[in-house]
DNA sequence: AGAAGGTTGACAAAATGATGACAATCCACC
DNA sequence: GGTGGATTGTCATCATTTTGTCAACCTTCT
């Protein structure tokens, strides 16, 4: 759940506020003063700030400063009279994220909140100008099942999974051949390695395993099928079972 | 009318700024090894230079010093391949306003040759002999942990954390792919270099000790993840994110 | 029904990782 | 050069996770 805080010494605009963000289901919390909005963030970090400059007890710069400097990851949206904002540039050196000048639009500040959560929230910001970003996951996604080579990451109806590296080895490989049987040899070939060569065995343990773990029913394999004398396939789209029943 | 001077060997590269640029409207004057470039300058003083780092007859940094010398007002964009910036700081001292790595994209070195006429347009002159400027540094930031790469300096809730060169360097290479599973191959190849070639507990290590200064909780990490079997990974915000974005 | 093949859970061996201590190396500063 | 402190690679030990194997039991096919 996404919390804001507000610090903002008039009532009417706490009471709009207020309404505005919960309108959109934030959890709201409010500071009518800088000190109070000080404590308020060092107890319960929100997701975002929003932030009047010119505040009673501690400016709206001194805040900005000090929340960055504590927790910058959390963004400040800065609330000012349109006189107030001399230099914009020295607000953003300040820390903020983004500046709303009053009087605004609800939407728009809203608009401009959320965007901030979007960017800063929670996640990193690599400035750089050697684009990092841009990494190209291997992603599988049958049914509920998602499945990130790249971060070895698994979820299931968006729950993580706990997943091995040799099952995601096995997984990929079986993956990369959807609906085409595969053997037990090939498999101890190519997933495991030529130099090892475990008991055939091993691969119906790892199979068991996977449909522990991604299978709906377990006992009955849509996904992770057995192909009888021959090996094992994966068919990801609708489990049309291969058998005649 | 502004204008431009590009300075730089390749003539696919002088057709592709040329282009850029005029599209934007600056008149480009192009000049294709250091000594053209040099006298070009002295004829006829461009608002803004565009310098490729390696050059015939007289190098980027050679140049970089001499227009700063001569004419301190005048931005500089340096280009260069990555390879090449091995010290930001270094360039920074020669006088370069900013730099854009190879391969770039066209929007973002226009971007910055705006950014670079405007901030240096308007500045008064605070000239003596060396004008260093604020150029971008490669930051880093994580719940309330802030990591300049540029200056090397790391914080966490606002006090400085004292971290080595390597740590810099193996933090930096886990920070640009995040979320990716990387091996201890590939960080020992790509953070420690080929020729070097320390043991893989090595690198267990200095995850540790990155861990030490920089998770909340050492000893159930949150940020430096490791995949049994596989290798470690860097994840940033909690941020249930699987996609590319 | 019988045989061949497959499933399953338990378990112990093996692989892998964490951690602290330590020695080698580097470095800045005399 | 030499010296003290910081940095970094290595190692030994311990903790944890993974995974191959086994044995009992279940299915399928003929």
């Amino acid at each position: 759940m996404d919390t804001v805080l507000v610090i903002e010494d008039s009532r009417v605009m706490q009471r709009t506020l207020q309404r505005l963000f919960e309108a959109d289901s934030l959890v709201v919390q409010i500071a009518s003063d800088g000190m109070e909005g000080l404590e308020a963030f060092k107890k319960q970090t929100p997701s975002v700030v929003v932030l009047d400059l010119k505040l009673p007890r501690l400016s709206g710069k001194e805040l900005c400063r000090a929340f960055k400097a504590h927790m910058p990851s959390v963004p400040i949206v800065v609330l000012s009279a349109d006189a107030e904002i001399e230099d914009k540039v020295l607000l953003l050196e300040l820390g903020a994220d983004d500046y709303v000048t009053k009087p605004f639009s609800p939407r728009e500040l809203l608009a401009r909140v959320r965007r901030a959560m979007r960017r800063n929230g929670a996640k990193t910001r690599m400035v750089s100008n050697v684009a990092p970003q841009a990494m190209d996951h291997e992603l599988l996604v049958f049914k509920d099942v998602q499945i990130d080579f790249t971060s070895m990451e698994a979820t299931r109806a968006g729950k993580p999974i706990p997943m091995t590296a040799q099952e995601f080895k096995l997984l990929r490989y079986l993956a990369r051949s959807p609906e085409r049987v595969i053997s037990r040899e090939e498999l101890l070939n190519e997933v495991w390695g030529y130099q090892n060569y475990p008991s055939t065995r091993t691969v119906d343990n790892h199979i068991l395993r996977l449909r522990q773990k991604l299978e709906p029913d377990p006992a009955n394999p849509r996904f992770f099928l057995t192909m009888h004398g021959a090996g094992y396939k994966f068919v990801p789209g609708h489990g049309a079972n291969g058998k005649n029943s």
